[in-house]
DNA sequence: AAACGAATCAACCGCATGTCT
DNA sequence: CAGACATGCGGTTGATTCGTT
């Protein structure tokens, strides 16, 4: 099909994000939560917005109606494509990430959910608050899969390499985790033998995920939330490792728990968010939006 | 101290899925 | 209902770091 890529590839950036580029995508996104991704790079870059997005993905506002006046005006927002930041929000600079290596508890977790639903590291990374499914997967790749081989398990099907190395469908010689086509075919086969179990893991999720959503941000110390294991780490990914100039995690927290109030609610006027529900088109005009598109 | 290979992980790519018009 | 579009997901890549010789 004709179908356009998600974002103009021409003058977009590629590669490791500056810590520059951080800054802007946390504050905005800490500070207004994202509507459309695609949108996220061209708004960064403005002075100030209304609040008007979601964290859910409920009560989407009419983004495709959302027009910037003129893109290339004083300020320039992320050479980034929304794809790309989307990716460094879920896997970096979410606050409510946990860093560093996973525990022997999260790990065996890691295993038993891979041995129910296979590959499919979102669902397993749902279950484990403060991972992302991108960290998962690299610890799997790099850390998991070598242990079961050295215990003598396949790490597909969990089972006692011997046993594993019968199914005439498995090519001995191959790494199924290694070729797409053999890791789509492993996946289906979870897909169909683990429905009711995964069915269960599913409609278990909504707890898990209570736990571990905007509220952990803030159970967890300030710190490692906000900006200070965000900016450390940031900085360390950052080739030049220059200093940046960080919100204030405290800003940051306000913000954060902002974020976390109903939109729906603030954008019909009821939420009660002080200033949060001013006209949104005040706001708008602000940044260049076209109101007439809006209407 | 330098060179090399292995390990790690952030980021990209393409496809699948869900939603809207 | 079909097509267009945005987002999410899983696989893969490649730059960087670490360990060994």
């Amino acid at each position: 099909m004709g179908r356009q890529p998600c974002c103009e590839k021409v003058g977009l950036k590629k590669g490791p994000w500056t810590a520059e580029e951080d800054q802007k995508l946390v504050a905005f996104l800490l500070s207004h939560g994202h509507c459309c991704w695609r949108l996220v790079p061209k708004l960064a870059g403005q002075r100030r917005l209304h609040p008007y997005m979601h964290g859910d993905g409920s009560a989407r506002p009419p983004c495709k109606r959302i027009h910037l006046v003129s893109d290339s005006q004083s300020h320039a927002g992320l050479l980034r494509c929304g794809k790309s930041c989307r990716l460094r929000w879920t896997n970096y600079l979410r606050p409510d990430l946990k860093r560093g290596l996973l525990s022997d508890d999260e790990e065996k977790l890691v295993i038993d959910l891979h041995s129910q639903l296979g590959n499919r590291w979102s669902k397993i990374a749902a279950r484990l608050p403060g991972r992302t499914d991108n960290e998962i997967k690299n610890h799997w790749n790099t850390h998991i899969r070598k242990k079961l081989k050295k215990m003598g398990l396949d790490p597909v099907t969990h089972q006692p390499v011997a046993a594993s190395r019968a199914d005439p469908l498995q090519d001995p010689q191959q790494d199924p985790h290694c070729d797409g086509k053999a890791s789509s075919q492993e996946s289906a086969g979870y897909g169909t033998g683990a429905s009711a179990e995964e069915e269960a893991l599913t409609s278990a999720e909504p707890k898990q995920g209570a736990t571990c959503s905007a509220s952990t941000a803030s159970a967890v110390s300030p710190s490692p939330c906000s900006s200070s294991s965000a900016s450390a780490s940031a900085s360390a990914a950052t080739p030049g490792g220059a200093d940046v100039d960080w919100p204030d995690p405290l800003d940051l927290f306000q913000v954060d728990a902002i974020i976390d109030m109903d939109w729906a609610s603030i954008l019909s006027g009821s939420g009660g968010g002080g200033d949060i529900g001013v006209d949104l088109f005040d706001q708008c005009s602000d940044v260049g939006f076209d109101q007439e598109v809006w209407m």
